[in-house]
DNA sequence: TACATTGTTGCCTTATTCAGGACAATACCT
DNA sequence: AGGTATTGTCCTGAATAAGGCAACAATGTA
């Protein structure tokens, strides 16, 4: 296997014209440049260039590795043209996953960012299963948990804590608590995940932190299907405020207990592996969804 | 500049599906293919593999690198595949040069040469410069003289000892000599080179070396030119013998003082630069002359 | 004939790389 | 849920390779 910096100095031998212009464009001494080409032809077993102390000239084989070194020369050429590019120009195909409860917030956002930057395209995995970042090739996700997963960086976007909200329905029906103690007289939506059910809800307020044990009439081990649970009347959902703000704000839902904040959160972050050597498309995605959120 | 064996280490991680199985493909350490990922990696100012500890998965970037590094791959192996062809097979183009008076007895010899070896293809040059073999990217110069210029390999073809010649109507005219000092009353035909002259001819036989110093009545600088010369009847004509052998045979030009044997030669050598590193097309061509000549 | 330029070789110094092991982290198995 | 095996990264000593300087051979030119 011929060493690829030696067929770069052939290569600029051929293009200079003899060995001691290419030791003066390479920055080294002649003895380098003639030590390494004659390695060269002593490895490929075949004289490349005929040479006496005067001429020089390439052999047939001679012609034929030069061509392939100068492919390998633009190859390299290429890569750090393509890297450059990379660093420099936010380009190439940018694939991020989210909850389905956050694709009403998150498309607005990436339709602003892919008309801000019109060489990047999006690709966006909506699905709740915590997937592997680097098996299913994610640049960001955007998940509303706490989580600490090491080698990953997670960059908080924005907080995110539980308010108690109701359909109009249900709160005719059964009428709205007045304190959290009342909770567990009435139906409540409770997040699941297999045999672990989130039904210990605590709440802030006067009388200091209210630790109520829920009865879930309903439990999902998805916030969107509770969230239409609860639209539909169904009962109390204790859920992270930005995933049905457009609904308190049509009526559509109403808080319950205001007065008796939740301390529950779910803070959304952007997770995205390896902080080193981050993609400029990346980086500068989460930048922009910082700032969305900050507003 | 990206390291190409760095490359070449990355597309085999890449192959190999891990690092781990990468360093026993290419048999060394893990150590040393994790480094020198990460040293590519940090050149390029790119991740290209995103990795945890289990999974493994190319970046974008690491996808367009990868190809790049299989066209340097591939042209590194074109490289040796062409350099071993070259050495196990005759094939290519070989350029011959040769003197205009020699074409009539190579011209065969290269016929039986190109059917023999049917994959080599011959350029023949014919002329009587002595060119710089390098610069006109010569392979193998047939020529009849006592070149010893260094640097080049000449290999002996045929001995090539001068006999002298005249044509039957200058026989007729002039009378054909008896004795070597007859020679100066003769009119010779001399071979010349700018203002030095070869007009003293060595004969053996009877009576020892007989130098006689002869009254050229033509000179030319080309042995062709002297041959046609001879033939027209100019005089007589102190040649090498394999130049003259089908006008011998013919009857075109008779032998003078036959028994007085020209002690000069001119014996013909396969003359190419450089043995090491020789190409098999053209040390076959060199071998296969040297047995034709042998007949 | 003397000189300048070119390519090659030998020797020595300096870098770079390799090799092995230790350590942290993760996934699989029980 | 815990143990174990595998994986990737980092660290330190040693070997190999590369670079530089100088001398030498060869060739074309003044």
């Amino acid at each position: 296997m011929p060493n690829p910096a030696h067929l770069a100095v052939f290569a600029t031998v051929v293009k200079a014209g003899s060995i001691s212009a290419a030791a003066l464009q390479l920055g080294c001494g002649k003895s380098v440049v003639s030590r390494q080409l004659a390695q060269l032809e002593e490895e490929l077993g075949a004289r490349l260039l005929q040479r006496s102390t005067r001429r020089m000239a390439l052999t047939e084989i001679g012609q034929m590795v030069l061509q392939e070194a100068q492919h390998i020369e633009r190859a390299l050429h290429n890569i750090d043209h393509l890297s450059e590019q990379f660093q420099q120009e936010v380009c190439g195909q940018l694939r991020v996953s989210c909850s389905m409860a956050g694709r009403s917030k998150l498309v607005p956002i990436i339709a602003a960012f892919i008309a801000q930057y019109p060489k990047v395209s999006v690709n966006l995995q909506l699905d709740d299963q915590i997937l592997d970042l680097i098996a299913s090739q994610t640049d960001v996700a955007i998940r509303a948990a706490h989580m600490l997963d090491s080698s990953l960086i997670a960059r908080k976007l924005t907080d995110n804590h539980n308010v108690l909200v109701a359909a109009p329905s249900y709160i005719l029906r059964a009428g709205s608590p007045q304190h959290p103690q009342e909770l567990a007289a009435h139906a409540c939506l409770v997040y699941s995940q297999g045999a672990r059910a989130w039904n210990e809800w605590n709440l802030g307020g006067d009388g200091g932190p209210h630790k109520v044990t829920v009865n879930s009439t309903l439990q999902i081990n998805d916030g969107g299907a509770l969230v239409s649970a609860a639209l539909l009347g169904c009962g109390i959902l204790s859920v992270g405020r930005i995933l049905v703000s457009d609904y308190l704000a049509t009526g559509q839902l109403q808080e319950v207990l205001p007065q008796y904040p939740s301390l529950a959160s779910a803070p959304v972050y952007a997770v995205y592996p390896a902080r080193q050597g981050l993609a400029l498309k990346t980086s500068c995605f989460v930048q922009f969804l910082v700032e969305h959120f900050a507003k």
